[in-house]
DNA sequence: TCTGGATGAGACATAGGTGTATCATCTCGG
DNA sequence: CCGAGATGATACACCTATGTCTCATCCAGA
């Protein structure tokens, strides 16, 4: 029973619940975590009362948002298969799949607004922190660069191919392929 | 005469002005640009009543803190001498640059507050651009992504390399060259 | 020394967001 | 068809930040 849909037929508590996420998260990735909760519920097309019946404040809609972008990014994580891969795929791989997620969740790395850090942890940095560190020691990435200093600049390259998507200025899957293209083999040409 | 610095022996207003902005741009920096204004006068050491007599609203002190970046920013591209160098040269020089500038005004970038974005493309995106264009005319960056897409993509590393100064995890020196090297080269080792 | 400009302390009105509560209305499922 | 739960509209108190104002004080330069 997959649970990332919101089927016409869920319980109308469900539906109106992933609604307000829904716009809680456009609303969000527009103008950021500060906006008005008043902006979020119209967005929702749903009453402030109502919105506050779901998430009694801020935080909890934060953290739900958070909760709610951790399980789908951390789902894509394990049908991706990384540590069954070579370190190039899972890279190539990592960078679809944070591209597809990011482009509505991206606010909420600045804000530290994870529901629980050890989530966070155990689901994303450790499965990354995995790849680079098997890169390092197979020799598959450079040496000279901690997994972790790798693992930031791979991020920021990350942050870039998502608001090239954002800006309509390239579509989700080519800018995840520039990105790991770049990042794997540099702007300069071999 | 350099403006850069804040001599001792300045006019009194000068200075407070300097102090002032000096501390908006730490307090931004750590907190955002919504932080309250009273949290920027206490850093800088003066009533919150002074505060608003040097810059009569928030948008006041915001602007005059972009036009502050903008022109320290420009500066540094100016003694870069980017056009006369190569382009692999002026990239690690460009990282050099914005690292060292960019770890205090870093958070302007998220929030459009530029004083004018005119003289911020005439000043910033115009000579960058050229370095990505000449680099791609003259086949030493990779032909097959846009000189924009490329130069989005080095400011995703660029930010990379901030943060991981701002964390104490690596110097500026270390931070950009890092950045340069994998932006040119990529992390998989030649 | 004297004085004018700069400052600090604080009061003040305003605006906007937040979270709570109430009540009438709607709507869907049994 | 009916009733319980969900909703919308609205009012409310509260808080925080903003921007303005006044007045006493301080300090540097003439």
């Amino acid at each position: 029973m997959p649970a990332t849909t919101h089927p016409k037929n869920a319980p109308r508590f469900d539906r109106t619940a992933a609604a307000i996420l829904d716009a809680a998260a456009h609303v969000f990735s527009e103008q950021g975590t500060a906006a008005s909760l008043a902006d979020v519920a119209a967005a929702a097309g749903v009453s402030r009362a109502t919105l506050y019946r779901y998430y009694p404040n801020r935080e909890a809609l934060l953290s739900a948002l958070g909760a709610h972008a951790l399980t789908e990014l951390a789902n894509r994580l394990n049908d991706a298969g990384l540590e069954r891969a070579t370190v190039t795929d899972a890279i190539e791989r990592l960078a679809r799949a944070l591209v597809a997620v990011g482009d509505r969740y991206a606010v909420l790395t600045s804000d530290q607004c994870t529901p629980d850090k050890a989530d966070a942890e155990r689901l994303l940095s450790a499965p990354m922190r995995a790849v680079f560190q098997r890169g390092i020691a197979s020799g598959h990435l450079r040496p000279d660069l901690t997994a972790d200093v790798q693992q930031q600049l791979f991020a920021g390259t990350i942050m870039a191919a998502i608001k090239l998507t954002q800006r309509h200025q390239l579509g989700p899957e080519e800018a995840s392929a520039a990105a790991a293209a770049v990042f794997l083999d540099g702007a300069r040409p071999r």
